[in-house]
DNA sequence: CTGTATCCGGGCCGATACTG
DNA sequence: CAGTATCGGCCCGGATACAG
């Protein structure tokens, strides 16, 4: 899977290793407010196929941001929360989320103008 | 170099996106206490090579979060410094730095508890 | 409904060598 | 001192199909 043994130099990149994956930030952001089945997830992250949605989802799991919950019965359910670690993130998402929308702001006159396709020759 | 054409779903995927570099994290930090030359940074990060510390510092201009000022003198002098909006990341850079400590604490923690945990019975 | 199994293309990042 | 130039490996993430 994904290899974490790295030795680091600052205690922030452990934090980015473990937040930065493709849809990680979004599915944190998320179970920040309730609790989600696997397909309410993926109807919410709406373009992300099942095996990558798996995969950012057993990460997270394994860093011990998430807990994954099986109700034996049929049709399955499958039910992903936070545990206190995942929780004590909900702050610093906050923050990201803030500087996001900012700086998407600044930056968003730039992304606005080039959504003619007829840009490039 | 990066293309960052794609459309966002939620405000932190800028952040991440921005963020998420294998050297960025640390350099953003760095750079929170004081300005930095090129050759220092190297020095640093100890073990980026040069292409590829000049490839994540163009992508953080790019993003506006740094500037590259460079003096006409012989031998060269660059020093890159933050944007207001690099600034503006400083209490999130600070409290994702704390979350890694005390992440990495965690998992300290667990592999000590199962080598030591027969001793308490 | 909640996943696996396979295949695969692109880009991140590193090693190494060279330059004004 | 502060970078480029070139080459290449690895792994992330997407497409598609299948399964319990």
């Amino acid at each position: 899977m994904k290899e974490r043994k790295k030795q680091y130099f600052h205690p922030i990149e452990v934090t980015l290793d473990v937040v930065c994956g493709k849809w990680k930030g979004v599915i944190l952001c998320l179970l920040q407010e309730k609790d989600y089945r696997f397909g309410e997830l993926k109807d919410q992250l709406f373009s992300v196929t099942p095996k990558v949605l798996t995969q950012q989802l057993r990460e997270l799991e394994e860093d011990g941001l998430i807990t994954r919950t099986v109700y034996p019965q049929v049709p399955p359910k499958v039910v992903y929360s936070l545990t206190p670690y995942g929780k004590d993130l909900e702050d610093t998402l906050r923050m990201m989320e803030k500087w996001g929308q900012s700086h998407q702001q600044k930056v968003g006159d730039n992304f606005n103008e080039e959504v003619s396709e007829a840009e490039l020759s």
